[in-house]
DNA sequence: TTAAATTTTCAGTAATTTTTGAAACATTAA
DNA sequence: TTAATGTTTCAAAAATTACTGAAAATTTAA
């Protein structure tokens, strides 16, 4: 398969995973673009290479950069920013976890905590929220702990629990 | 907390999640009232408590079938279908993983393998790609193994796995 | 300073996704 | 059968989300 051929169908798959995992398709594709480019580029390449409007470019880099899966570069001499993404997949993988977990976890875990003290007059429907309230909580809480110390590790790390499974 | 406000928070909360992770604000909010429920429910159930039609009711409530994550049931005498949510969390999670393994991953790393054989002029840009497209499946690989595992087993395997970490 | 280059913002538009509601379809009871 | 009850489908409407493009703001060079 020709170069241009397979980047393209990459930049356009890893754009329709993001979509399925709540993630903007722009943003997923300039990330993709990033992973491939061999050296830093500006906003007028990514641009024109995903044909997409200024601002749209704009927006989406922002979202990278907030994510903490791609950077800012400035070269000498030159005006123009450029943006590179960390190679490291052990590194993205690890940069995803700790906001996902810090934008997503963190809430359910506030309001399943808050919803623990519910009281009322029913009291199978009582006692099954909080059987059902808690496990949740319960489940939760693991995940988040796992998360935490994956995003504490090193790739070796993972891949050592990996093999002890 | 009363338990209707409690309820509510909760129901809200869970479509919320749901939403960031790409999965439809009314079949997560009909995931959790059907968590909830002490018993079976219907459409017309699901339609009153939660305000909406009876065609968003019918669609999600066939998207949590085809997820594996809630059942019908029939009742004697009863001519209505009732639907329940299974209340074993890990089983949830299990379930999920499963599907989304199924949907999500494997299509990329389908993309990932057919992306592997690119040709091109540019020898650094082949080079960069295949490393980050290889390094992407290998890690993908490894996620896949993990959750075939865990789809495998039981919440026992996973509590200890957690434990030796 | 002033001007040129670059980045950011945001109101309006477009695209996508979700929801409605009514009609078609299916099943069971009489 | 026919009628009543219940489920599914789907075109149209509504809601949400993403994108554009031009103007405003910011930064740097002269």
């Amino acid at each position: 398969m020709e170069y241009i051929e397979a980047k393209n169908k990459f930049i356009q798959a890893w754009g329709t995973l993001g979509t399925s995992w709540g993630i903007n398709k722009t943003m997923a594709q300039i990330h993709a673009l990033l992973l491939l480019s061999t050296e830093s580029i500006t906003t007028e390449d990514i641009m024109q290479e995903l044909q997409i409007s200024r601002g749209n470019a704009n927006m989406n880099i922002r979202a990278l950069i907030d994510w903490g899966i791609i950077e800012k570069e400035h070269k000498l001499g030159e005006r123009k920013e450029f943006f590179k993404a960390d190679k490291d997949i052990w590194e993205l993988a690890r940069q995803v976890s700790k906001e996902r977990r810090r934008r997503e976890i963190e809430p359910i875990l506030r309001v399943l905590d808050q919803v623990q003290d519910v009281s009322g007059t029913n009291e199978e429907e009582i006692k099954e929220f909080k059987q059902v309230t808690g496990d949740l909580m319960g489940f939760s809480l693991k995940i988040d702990g796992m998360l935490d110390k994956f995003t504490k590790s090193d790739s070796n790390w993972f891949y050592k629990m990996l093999l002890k499974l």
